[in-house]
DNA sequence: ACCTGAACACCGTTCAAGT
DNA sequence: ACCTGAACACCGTTCAAGT
């Protein structure tokens, strides 16, 4: 008798597992062995929906990517860049996971690659060329898919108690400064102000270039 | 007797023969086994200098980063910056491993502090208020490091032969055409001038937004 | 003081076998 | 067709032992 009334392994049910297993124990608690314990299966039984860990890791974050909002098609183009950027953040900030897996990728797979052309084509639509639009990729960066590429995310995580907190902030007088006051106006929100901050510093930048009819070949944004 | 003639070991040596391995294999390739096999010892001995894993990828990195240029603390803030960044990314080129290394991580080191303390006291010292430095640093993220946060570097790649190509250009014309823009220009080099220009990018907006008289509160670096 | 051997609790992945 | 058991070649790290 086959395992009683367990439903047949198929990739969407491994998925489903693995992005709730790093939802609830981060990513590095996600193998090839515990998804399978999840779901009551041997390791081996994951290879036949599975082509490798990498493909598994693919696959998690193929899942959350179609489900990003699809922002309105209507209105100036940084206004619908904006819109599918912060929507990715949101889906974003339920799986912290998703930084470091996208990070440790390097290949993008057809819905990845369909998030990125949604909004390339937002930037064409506002009349920008391939060569800006591509420099302004680049400019966003990882911030595409909502999340932050900041190194070191806790600078000031490295000074415990006060003395030592006194020692960085003589050796390190501007970077304490940052600190200091970013936890006097109050972390957690801060982060979000911070993302929504950049990227319209970004987007300004762009539409700047734009609307001065900027043109590849002078080698760089501005003479230096 | 002891092991004949064989240097004493020292964090030091460990570190360099870390970083050569990771020149020559990548960043996958260092393992504690390996660096010991490396220097004709056992994997136990190595942890008399190094706390952990995480304490050897730190000093690796630390290695890298003491022997970033330090650039002449002379000059408009926007050309130091420019010239710490480049410093810095001129000795990456010679180890693409950092990037994993840094990202991968989410404690910086003193040694890697002091870097971004002269980014930032750069910045200061140009008159910038500790908050629009901190927004900087944030709009640079991990370019301070003369990295690129770039996901899926190799967007193209996905598409071996040219029928595979023709409908990837169909399904995701934007970037189809931003890849064809840039295998025509050359990639190699592209992605230096790439990196100068979304470097000099960022500069130009966070100088304006300086020139400006631009603080803090207002929500965003923009109305929108 | 400095290094070692053996062992523990993990990995991803293969291959041939079960039902 | 779909799942399993046993095994291989790795990990990081501990502990008690050697010299």
């Amino acid at each position: 008798m086959t395992s009683t009334g367990r439903p047949p392994l198929r990739r969407e049910r491994i998925m489903e597992s693995a992005v709730a297993l790093a939802d609830r124990a981060g990513l590095e608690a996600v193998s090839m062995r515990a998804v399978a314990a999840e779901l009551g299966v041997v390791p081996m039984a994951l290879y036949k929906h599975v082509a490798d860990k990498d493909d598994l890791v693919g696959g998690m974050i193929d899942t959350v990517v179609a489900a990003y909002p699809t922002p309105n098609p209507s209105g100036p183009w940084a206004a619908r860049v904006r819109a599918a950027v912060l929507g990715a953040r949101a889906a974003m900030l339920r799986h912290p996971w998703m930084r470091p897996a996208i990070e440790s990728r390097h290949a993008p797979t057809p819905i990845v690659l369909g998030h990125m052309e949604a909004i390339g084509a937002a930037m064409r639509d506002g009349g920008l060329s391939t060569d800006l639009v591509h420099h302004a990729m680049h400019a966003m960066g990882s911030r595409i898919w909502g999340i932050s590429p900041e190194s070191f995310a806790g600078a000031g995580a490295a000074a415990p108690d006060e003395a030592t907190a006194a020692a960085v902030a003589s050796r390190f007088p501007t970077v304490a400064a940052i600190a200091a006051e970013t936890a006097a106006t109050g972390g957690e929100c801060a982060a979000e102000a911070e993302f929504a901050f950049v990227l319209d510093l970004l987007l300004d930048a762009i539409e700047r270039l734009h609307a001065t009819g900027w043109r590849s070949g002078r080698g760089a944004a501005t003479a230096r």
